[in-house]
DNA sequence: TACCAGGAGAGCG
DNA sequence: CGCTCTCATGGT
């Protein structure tokens, strides 16, 4: 399997497409995948569990997910008949084992592994992606969780959910952040982050940058152009091309995945990020991206390394 | 309480 | 260049 496959390729497996009959809910049948894991290792911050089910939105619907066994069971507030745009954010058409077999068999990696099977990389929104990852910065997930949802409520449409469920709200558009006043977005807790956020909508909305085009753009020429957005340096841009374009070369290098870089590749001596991000390009193979979700995953909740 | 958080960018020597 | 400081806010 290439890496331009895993890009472009929609699943084949909503089992709905057969019938082509609206319906409230899909099956999807997967192997290898830890929903759980999936939706709060750091990439997504909408997705909140209630009643053993995960609840969030995608774009404009509502959802609610199960894992069972050997399939992700899905649920929506409308009539859904055609799922590919579930089975593409859920990437459930993706071979995990594929995938693993081509990081590489060092000890890290195999740990990694071992500890965090099941984990995915999804296909998000783009522009819900780089304004979660603008707020990232310096925060913890759950406060990025926390930003966003207030973000949400405040200037976010409301969606469609089922009844006794709590009201739902798609993310903003880059119009409606465009529009907000700096000290409305500061009320949601972004703090230095909201004039950034407000000036990538508007460069979004005038069209200076151009979400869209980016996705058939090389890797390097598709960063520098999410680079010239204030507040986005090389580790946000490259989790907008991994997280929402499925850029498999990119490779976020956060605080996490310097720990673990430094800790099991160059122990005993401190490393430039500049020369990590060297080793990371040749090191870890055609899905690095996927490697360092592994990493970061392992590092931050099974190897809790220190400072 | 003190330290730190999926950083970026300006200012300095 | 490479280092340090600041930015805003809350979790642990």
């Amino acid at each position: 399997m290439t890496v331009s496959s895993t890009r472009s390729r929609y699943s084949n497996v909503a089992a709905s497409d057969e019938t082509s009959r609206a319906a409230r809910g899909t099956i999807f049948p997967v192997h290898d995948y830890d929903l759980a894991t999936t939706l709060t290792s750091g990439q997504v911050f909408r997705w909140e569990l209630r009643d053993r089910c995960w609840e969030g939105v995608i774009g404009q619907r509502w959802v609610r997910l199960r894992a069972d066994g050997a399939a992700i069971i899905a649920e929506t507030a409308d009539p859904v008949t055609d799922w590919r745009w579930l089975a593409d954010y859920l990437q459930v058409g993706i071979s995990l084992g594929g995938v693993l077999a081509t990081f590489p068999g060092d000890e890290p990696m195999c740990a990694a592994v071992a500890a965090c099977r099941g984990l995915r990389l999804l296909r998000q929104d783009p522009w819900e992606c780089l304004a979660s990852f603008i707020f990232s910065s310096t925060k913890q997930i759950v406060q990025i969780r926390q930003i966003v949802a207030l973000l949400c409520e405040r200037f976010g449409k409301p969606v469609a959910v089922p009844d006794g469920c709590r009201p739902a709200f798609a993310f903003p558009a880059p119009q409606r952040v465009a529009a907000a006043d700096e000290s409305e977005l500061r009320a949601c807790k972004m703090g230095f982050r909201a004039p950034n956020l407000r000036a990538a909508a508007r460069k979004i909305v005038d069209g200076e940058v151009d979400l869209g085009r980016l996705a058939t753009a090389p890797t390097g020429a598709a960063r520098d152009e999410l680079m010239r957005v204030p507040g986005v340096g090389r580790k946000i841009a490259d989790c907008v091309l991994l997280f929402a374009y499925g850029f498999q070369d990119a490779f976020p290098v956060d605080v996490w995945v310097m720990k673990a870089l430094q800790h099991f590749y160059f122990p005993r001596r401190r490393v430039a990020l500049q020369r990590l991000q060297k080793f990371t390009a040749s090191h870890f193979g055609p899905y690095a991206g996927y490697a360092q979700q592994y990493l970061f995953h392992y590092a931050r909740v099974h190897a809790k390394l220190k400072v």
